[in-house]
DNA sequence: ACAGACAAGTGACTATGGTCACACGAGGAC
DNA sequence: GTCCTCGTGTGACCATAGTCACTTGTCTGT
């Protein structure tokens, strides 16, 4: 499949570059389809590309010295990664999985590099990114320490809940849900006990299945209040 | 007490700066001494500081929504911590303390940035100090998913092992090693439970204390070995 | 239409680590 | 000296989440 500078335009990192700039990333871009459980980035390697996610839902794992898998992070459409070695050249620290059937960008790191030298706004960019990301594992690693399951759980929903839902408190709803193997590990949980907790939830009408890929959720109220310990599951 | 350019020069991001910079950013700094337990840094607030620390061992700490502790990262003479603002101008994701009496330089990020614009190699060292504090999360993250606590602690402790004495496997020394409770709070374990995993690592002679302040690493093929679940403890 | 894969639901059992409640010793303040 | 505080050491108890061993339901490909 083709690169447009069209589509890398749709990526709001890349968006500030010029017309000519795009097309000329866009040559040496390519893009690549996966399938469910498909590798987009080992662990390990030397990855040149920074990858764009445009459709789909990928996971960052990570594995322990005995082979257990640990989820680091989600990315929906218009995020990427990747991005480490434009800082340090170092190897990719973690994989990168897709959940759903997805549409990543690859843009070679050396292009950007290139790119970086006359437009540092995409520089600021990384940079911005970079300091998202470690604040967002600052919070992840803070879940962990809660002590009980449930809020650990309830606290995961809560951050999937799109953002402009959580401010007005009504029915929302997550779309393409980790399953629950992907939240246990995220967790430290064991898959039956994310179950369990998913069941709890149900039971009590705070959330509910719409078949796969939806998960609405009826009483956000209720999941915040469980998520910051005000109410005991 | 006065910053000297020397002072700063003490540091390798700093180093590569012209005389002339350095006096400049030294007029700017200032010195703070902490006693144990002293906060560096506070969380939730927008620190207008890069910290550098000169002397003593710090601790980057979250807490949990129900207030309980969480261990991040430890900091040696010669890191810097705080500058994540740096780069998306947000504020402090977490507390850095003082694990023992502490001597920290506070350079202004405003004087900083004036720097990285005459002087792109800060910018650069920036970038790879916070790709590394991204890698060593994730490390941290991978210790966490580890169901053997006794594996959890011997990685830790062999992280906290010196570099050089890693290769020769030859008896080393931690000098002021954390207290077990800093340690459980960086793995997500009661203080008890690490004090236990102490003690079995001393009935074997894996480890001895040598007074406070100090940690005798007597054998540290042994404690490699439990740390990669060669073999159990 | 069927097999196979995969996600989710569920019960029973149990190892394990947290909690609590202590004791001990070293160091610092005065 | 005498208090503290703080780090460490230890035992008893027990809630709890992991593990195992299933079943059920759904989607996919052929």
């Amino acid at each position: 499949m083709l690169v447009t500078p069209d589509l890398l335009s749709t990526f709001r990192s890349l968006k500030p570059l010029s017309e000519a700039t795009l097309k000329q990333l866009a040559e040496q871009s390519t893009v690549r389809k996966f399938a469910r459980r498909g590798v987009v980035l080992s662990a390990g390697v030397r990855e040149e590309n920074v990858c764009f996610l445009f459709e789909g839902r990928l996971q960052g794992v990570d594995f322990t010295i005995d082979g257990r898998e640990v989820g680091l992070y989600f990315l929906e459409p218009g995020d990427f990664c990747g991005e480490l070695g434009m800082f340090d050249h170092g190897t990719q620290p973690e994989y990168v999985i897709a959940l759903t059937a997805a549409v990543v960008v690859f843009v070679p790191m050396e292009s950007l590099r290139q790119v970086t030298l006359e437009n540092p706004t995409i520089l600021r960019f990384l940079g911005e990114r970079l300091a998202a990301r470690v604040r967002q594992m600052t919070l992840q690693r803070s879940l962990l320490g809660l002590p009980n399951i449930s809020q650990r759980v309830c606290c995961q929903l809560w951050l999937l809940v799109p953002e402009k839902d959580k401010s007005v408190l009504q029915t929302s709803v997550i779309i393409n849900p980790p399953t629950h193997m992907e939240i246990a590990i995220m967790l430290n949980l064991s898959r039956e006990t994310v179950t369990r907790v998913f069941q709890i939830l149900q039971t009590r009408h705070i959330v509910k299945r719409d078949g796969p890929g939806m998960l609405q959720v009826i009483d956000p109220q209720a999941l915040k209040d469980f998520a910051e310990g005000g109410k005991e599951l």
